[in-house]
DNA sequence: GCCAACGTTGGC
DNA sequence: GCCAACGTTGGC
C-alpha cells in the first residue's frame, strides 16, 4: 500500500529548482541525522511513495512541488565523508548509522505556504504543523494528501 | 537574533 | 535508568 511523505528540504541547500535541474530531476536524500527520519526512510518508504516537497528555513516555508520515493534506502555516503558537514565520525562503514532513499520531483507547484496549511480546516490535524515538530520527515495521511493536491490543483495526480 | 520544543549526551 | 546540560530545528 502507497504511503505519503512530506520531506523538509533548505532552498539554501536543495531547492526545488536545485532538483528539477538535476539528472531526472532526482536527489540522493542526503543529510538526514534523526533517527526516527531515518526509520521513516529505511522501514517505511516504498518506491513511489507519494512526497510533498517542503521549502523550510526560509522566508516562506510551504509546500512547493510534488514528488515520489525513487529508490529503496540505501547508506548515506556523507557520513563518512570528513569534508561533509554531514559526517559522522561515530558511524563505522560495517554498521553504517545513517540510510536516504531517491527522491524524484515530478511537479513544481505554485507555494502552498505554510500560513495557508495552518488556517486550512482540514488539515489541522497534519503532522507537520504540530507545535513542536521538528522533524525533517512525516508521514503524510491520504486525506491530507488528497486535500493538498486539490488546493494544488493537481486532482488528476490523486 | 530570539526562543520554544525536542533530541542527544554523559555523569552518576 | 535518571535527568541536567547542551545542541538543533525552524518559525518568527
Amino acid at each position: 500500500m502507497k504511503n505519503y511523505w512530506l520531506m523538509k528540504a533548505e532552498p539554501a541547500e536543495a531547492s526545488i529548482d536545485d532538483v528539477l535541474a538535476m539528472p531526472n530531476a532526482t536527489v540522493p536524500w542526503t543529510g538526514v541525522r534523526n533517527y526516527q527520519a531515518r526509520n521513516f526512510m529505511r522501514d517505511a518508504m516504498q518506491v513511489g511513495d507519494g512526497v510533498l516537497f517542503y521549502h523550510s528555513s526560509c522566508a516562506e516555508p510551504g509546500i512547493v512541488g510534488l514528488a515520489r520515493v525513487a529508490s529503496g534506502a540505501y547508506t548515506d555516503p556523507t557520513q563518512f565523508d570528513a569534508q561533509s558537514p554531514y559526517f559522522d565520525a561515530a558511524s563505522k562503514a560495517e554498521a553504517p548509522r545513517w540510510m536516504l532513499v531517491d527522491v524524484q520531483v515530478l511537479h513544481k507547484t505554485r507555494n502552498l505556504t505554510l500560513p495557508e496549511l495552518r488556517q486550512d480546516p482540514e488539515l489541522q490535524a497534519l503532522t507537520v504543523l504540530k507545535k513542536g515538530n521538528r522533524l525533517s520527515i512525516t508521514p503524510v495521511e491520504a486525506h491530507h494528501w488528497r486535500t493538498i493536491l486539490l488546493r494544488l490543483g493537481h486532482v488528476d495526480s490523486v
